[in-house]
RNA sequence: GCUCGGGUAGCUCAACUGGUAGAGCACGGCACUUGUAAUGCCGGGGUUAUGGGUUCAACUCCCAUCCCGAGCUCCA
């Protein structure tokens, strides 16, 4: 055995220390400096935590504040932190997992009651104590019968030992008196989690199973810097005043009522306005990019889903079946539709199909019915009747590629031009329990990168995650404060031309099956509309806008010519309302908090001279005088134009 | 669906350990005729989510149901 380790750094320099040295040795070794900014290191590619001590030579990086693998490591030790202030106050709480997650932290504990905001108050005092105390992590290695001993009074934690493989390292992390099973890496002490942070309490099952217990998870988050945390409290509460409940609300944009039930919609006026904004942008889209408008039926006899295997599948998530009644045969039940591919498909079949009629793009805004379960209802974002702007193209797996490079040519015009998300795109692959076999599968996901890499966009592999009857590519897209939202999906799909027996008439004369491609670029208009009521805080652009222009007449004597304006303003097919109440600063505080993108004041000197003045939504008292002409034109091309503010 | 917390006027919220509901905004009327984010006065509006129970008395306590919220699970 060798008596000294190399530890080779990023600048490819060699440190020699001896066998046994930590990697805290190796950053005393570089210098004080680096001992004390150094809160992990990268080794051989792994995060280590620096008590660690390589048995060989490595390479090394030692990761500091600055690096951004080191903010899951200080999260990580701050849910050990929490779970010791936890145990200090609460002996008996057993303790489940403790991880990082994206913005922060969780810990899982097993408790007689759910924590109140005050426990959670205790709680974060009692973090402190222990910062305070500057406790050493300290990482030890034990053989499974060790562990078993040490965690004899922790079911939870025992439950976990005894998944770990035969050969997997076994190692428990004591920090003070907070003992857990864990694999790492952490900070070297407890001082180093400076700004901190716990945020709510809440109700998990262990193991996410639901048939498990209910443990209580306390969220937390943990910065390197006192600002950085201040930034994401402050990006909490303004994605809170984004939300587009309350945003739905205040602008009037639709309501959801108890007396006809959750999940259901009401497009009041405005919100309806951007609902069939949205629909003739996409239906638009679609009959200038070779589809046809369908209309489909939106109930039907079970039996279409029975073909279709939606059922007895997907049946958790349909409505219940019904009979239509007297005259007709009981045992024929109808469902409303969850979905319409299985209507698109019987469209494809209603003809014989030639291969020069392919590809066939089938196009419909419909709404479908999910019987989502009741708790994971929200606002827009989760609802039972949704629309879809649905699409679904029949064609051979040949021509598939060129479909699919549409697909994402309309996305890119209609989520990413049109409204500035940034995409973000993910493959998913063949699962284990699939139809069709491996050469179709390895064709299919081939063409669905290649379309991908033809328009020079980068992706994340989902690998397994694809549906059992084909791979898809699924988009998300983050909004205006960063977050990522689930928006639209194209999917291969071999299963269903199969089951409804769809073919066309090949040049050989023979019949083959085609393939199906589903997708949807918006999703659905409910999901869709309310992240864009949070994406933009309801400041919708003109072109999108309920309404458009507001005129306000300075006193009764414009009224007449405030209502000339905005005759002509619809004239040009442009949405204006007049009023005339009040005073005029609170008709404009009005016309601000309605965020309507444009004030037109009419006072006397503009009604003579026939101008107006035009304040622009957010522009404070900076407003521009021009004749009403030019403030039409202005309009009318800033609407064609679709130009973001 | 599960755990916990809620539900008071159109909206946002008050009402001590049970004593019989109040404000702002909004709405209606009147006055004011307004030059860039709330003019003033007056008025109407509630079987306190629904149904049961305890009590002399329930917004308040108990039970059930419905709905909402934070999460979990699931998902467009």
């Amino acid at each position: 055995m060798s008596q000294t380790v190399r530890f080779t750094l990023p600048d490819q320099s060699v440190r020699k220390l001896p066998a046994g040295s930590t990697l805290m040795d190796l950053a005393r070794a570089i210098g004080p400096g680096l001992t004390k900014a150094a809160v992990a290191a990268v080794v051989d590619g792994e995060v280590r935590d620096l008590m660690y001590a390589p048995a060989r030579d490595v390479s090394v990086r030692i990761l500091t504040e600055r690096d951004s693998e080191a903010l899951p490591v200080l999260r990580h030790s701050g849910a050990h932190v929490l779970a010791t202030a936890v145990r200090e106050l609460r002996p008996e709480a057993a303790i489940g997992f403790g991880p990082p997650i994206e913005d922060g932290f969780y810990y899982d504990f097993g408790v007689d009651a759910p924590f109140t905001p005050e426990d959670l108050a205790a709680f974060e005092e009692g973090m402190q104590r222990v910062v305070e105390a500057d406790m050493p992590f300290e990482r030890r290695r034990v053989t499974r019968e060790e562990a078993r001993e040490l965690f004899a009074g922790d079911p939870l934690k025992l439950e976990r030992l005894e998944e770990l493989g035969p050969d997997e390292e076994i190692t428990v992390y004591r920090n003070g008196p907070f003992l857990d099973l864990c694999r790492g890496p952490h900070v070297p002490s407890t001082g180093r989690l400076k700004h901190f942070k716990l945020l709510h309490g809440a109700g998990a099952y262990w193991r996410g199973d639901e048939r498990r217990q209910m443990l209580q998870r306390i969220y937390g988050t943990a910065f390197f810097k006192e600002a950085d945390l201040a930034a994401y409290l402050n990006r909490l509460e303004e994605a809170r005043k984004r939300d587009h409940r309350v945003l739905g609300k205040q602008l009037d944009l639709f309501s959801i009522q108890e007396m006809i039930g959750p999940g259901l919609v009401f497009w009041h006026p405005k919100g309806a306005r951007l609902k069939w904004l949205l629909s003739r942008a996409v239906e638009d889209d679609n009959l200038r990019s070779g589809y046809e408008l369908v209309y489909t039926p939106n109930i039907t006899r079970e039996e279409l889903f029975r073909v279709s295997g939606h059922l007895p599948l997907y049946e958790a998530n349909q409505f219940p079946a019904m009979s239509a009644g007297t005259g007709e045969d009981e045992d024929v039940r109808y469902r409303v539709k969850p979905m319409n591919c299985p209507m698109h498909a019987l469209i494809f079949k209603a003809q014989q199909r030639s291969y020069r009629d392919l590809p066939v793009r089938l196009s419909e805004v419909a709404n479908v019915y999910r019987n989502e379960k009741s708790g994971t209802l929200h606002g827009l974002l989760r609802v039972r009747e949704l629309c879809m702007d649905d699409a679904h193209i029949f064609c051979t797996l040949d021509q598939a590629e060129d479909e699919i490079f549409l697909c994402l040519d309309q996305v890119d015009r209609l989520v990413r031009a049109a409204f500035g998300f940034e995409l973000d795109f993910e493959v998913s692959t063949r699962p284990a329990d699939r139809l069709g076999d491996d050469a179709t599968w390895e064709r299919a996901e081939a063409i669905l990168m290649r379309a991908l890499e033809r328009k020079g966009i980068a992706f994340q592999i989902d690998v397994g995650g694809g549906a059992f009857y084909g791979p898809k590519i699924d988009i998300q897209f983050r909004d205006a404060i960063g977050r990522l939202w689930q928006g639209p999906t194209i999917q291969l799909d071999f299963q269903l031309p199969e089951r409804f027996e769809l073919e066309y008439v090949g040049s050989d004369n023979r019949p083959h099956r085609p393939v199906m491609i589903h997708r949807a670029i918006y999703g659905t208009l409910e999901r869709f509309i309310g992240t864009l009521i949070e994406h933009f805080a309801g400041a919708f652009p003109l072109w999108l806008a309920p309404e458009q222009v507001r005129v306000l007449p300075i006193s009764e004597h414009q009224a007449e010519s405030a209502r000339e304006l905005v005759a002509q303003l619809e004239g040009a097919g442009i949405r204006a309302r007049l009023n005339d109440r009040d005073t005029l600063s609170y008709r404009i505080r009005d016309a601000e908090l309605q965020k309507i993108p444009y004030m037109a004041v009419v006072g006397e000197k503009e009604a003579t001279v026939g101008t107006v003045a035009v304040r622009r939504r957010g522009a404070e008292k900076k407003q521009q005088v021009m004749p009403r002409e030019e403030f039409l034109a202005r309009l009318v091309e800033e609407i064609a134009s679709r130009q973001l503010d």
